[in-house]
DNA sequence: ACAAAGATTTAATAACTATCTAATTAGATG
DNA sequence: CATCTAATTAGATAGTTATTAAATCTTTGT
């Protein structure tokens, strides 16, 4: 994690309206207009927190209609927080380790997928490990086009090419934020907002 | 912990130069102006820049003469972090559930003191678990006065009512916020610097 | 296809914050 | 006490951010 990223996370749990609808989005799923009603702001201020907390990657977003659903995303929530820990701590390292880290995750990468994947490129199973199911799902999304949107029904038959389970698959890519849903079509995130093992304790 | 106090722990954090010079503080205590060298700013932003840290409790600062060495404060640095996700996902709940969670902590505080201590107060031994050990520890510093200062001499005889090791209990009362030391005397913090059990996962 | 209603975004402004220079305080030392 | 060193305070400025009023975009009824 760059400092950048640090930085910007925690700006967007730097201001207490920020805080206070994050608290209103742990009941569940909520719209602009009744955040605002709420925290007893106009609606425009909620976009621009909205805007700050899905900077973080700390909310999803997902529309019906002309309404705009806000929730957690619990995945960054719990997440985020210890790598600052790490970024200060890791931080006054030298260089040098931090390149032996970057090989040993190259190899726990590869031996993962050597042992999750056929030869033939078929995925065997699901890991339960959550460490291991990151790695398989970047693995697997990473076939997709950047930009391009996709049907379900296209998103379904691309990952029946390695899994019979498309549904489950395609909930996973959604949680952890390898891609995004808009108006019934699928898109890759950036990658930035991929979900990695790497930021994991 | 207060919706204050969580805006000003991420405050404190969403800046690009205090996170440097945390970074720097992690390699060992260093003072005003080596910090202003290394930062590249004036030694007027470091005060600044330190009143914030300071008010998050993630800094400690210590005056030999007439130079103030910082240092991390490692506690609050790994604790803090946990506190935001109970906030935001305790917040959610009713107040019913909270207090059910005091009571419990009351039920689980005298329990650990009832088999740390001998029925004539002395502390059998050290608990090594931290959460114990702060339970034990905060109700050892109780016997203290707020708002006098103490001589070593005089903390060390204190310590020995409870048992014979007063010097790790000493540096423990350091290390958890209980206590600072200033030229050679030692006072009580305020209470809510105190590292309590009850922020732990 | 058009107007009204509903929901969100843009543009402007007011409040805040990081940084610097200059002046001041506090402690140590000759 | 004069001087040196380190840190803080005050005042000024530039850049950033929270908030709102007005504009834009979406859906729905006619």
């Amino acid at each position: 994690m760059q400092l950048d990223k640090v930085v910007s996370y925690h700006k967007a749990l730097a201001d207490t309206t920020r805080l206070r609808m994050l608290v209103l989005l742990a009941d569940g799923e909520r719209n602009g207009l009744e955040l605002a009603e709420k925290l007893g702001v106009t609606p425009a201020t909620v976009t621009h927190h909205a805007a700050k907390l899905r900077e973080a990657s700390l909310i999803n977003e997902r529309r019906e209609k002309n309404t705009i659903y806000f929730s957690l995303n619990h995945y960054f929530l719990k997440n985020s927080a210890a790598a600052t820990a790490d970024f200060i701590y890791r931080g006054a390292n030298a260089r040098g380790e931090l390149n032996a880290m970057d090989a040993e995750q190259t190899k726990i990468r590869d031996s993962v997928i050597r042992n999750f994947m056929t030869k033939e490129g078929k995925l065997k199973h699901i890991p339960s490990q959550l460490k291991k199911k990151l790695i398989v799902l970047e693995h697997i999304v990473s076939g997709l086009e950047k930009g391009r949107t996709y049907t379900e029904k296209e998103i379904n038959e691309f990952i029946k090419q390695y899994h019979d389970d498309f549904a489950t698959i395609r909930r996973e890519f959604i949680m952890h934020q390898f891609m995004f849903r808009e108006q019934e079509r699928y898109e890759l995130n950036p990658e930035e907002l991929w979900a990695r093992w790497e930021s994991l304790a």
